[in-house]
DNA sequence: ACTCGATGTACAAAATCTTTGACATAGCCA
DNA sequence: TGGCTATGTCAAAGATTTTGTACATCGAGT
């Protein structure tokens, strides 16, 4: 990956939230692999819209619920 | 493209309620090719979420007014 | 008639996301 | 100890998105 993205995300949360949902039922769920899911839930890199969605409607959010997208002004580390 | 996308957009009417905003100029401000914004306005493609993030931030509405996902169990043809 | 701006198309190349398969670690429990 | 589950990592191949370049059409003006 040679830019990291910016979006952050609350899928950890929300797969405890629902009743300890594993990385790999998630996955299945979804409909990716786990590797996959992984990689979003860590924020290595930002999923298709698609996918996002999918996230989303497993855990009957919505989109702006599991990922956040910070004001471009302020990413000053 | 080997499977067209089923997310649908309101690009379109948001471009023509944000005062006449042409698709170079949404492109410009999204900070994607023009190319890129028609396809997706098209729908022969989902973006990414980041991009689908600086769409809807362009227009100051929450992604779920730009983009939807019909419900999986509904498409039949 | 001519030009200009806005929209659309086509294609290949580059960048990014997803899969596949294999392996590693830590915790738990019989 | 040994086996099992959940999590994490890596690398390479496959699929999808984005870019770059070029060209076409349409409608509104002048």
């Amino acid at each position: 990956m040679v830019k990291p993205t910016r979006v952050t995300n609350s899928i950890r949360a929300l797969r405890f939230a629902s009743g300890e949902m594993t990385q790999a039922d998630l996955a299945d769920r979804v409909g990716v692999t786990r590797q996959t899911l992984i990689a979003i839930e860590q924020g290595r890199y930002s999923p298709s819209l698609e996918t996002a969605f999918r996230i989303a409607r497993v855990f009957g959010v919505p989109l702006d619920d599991v990922f956040q997208y910070p004001d471009p002004a302020e990413e000053k580390p």
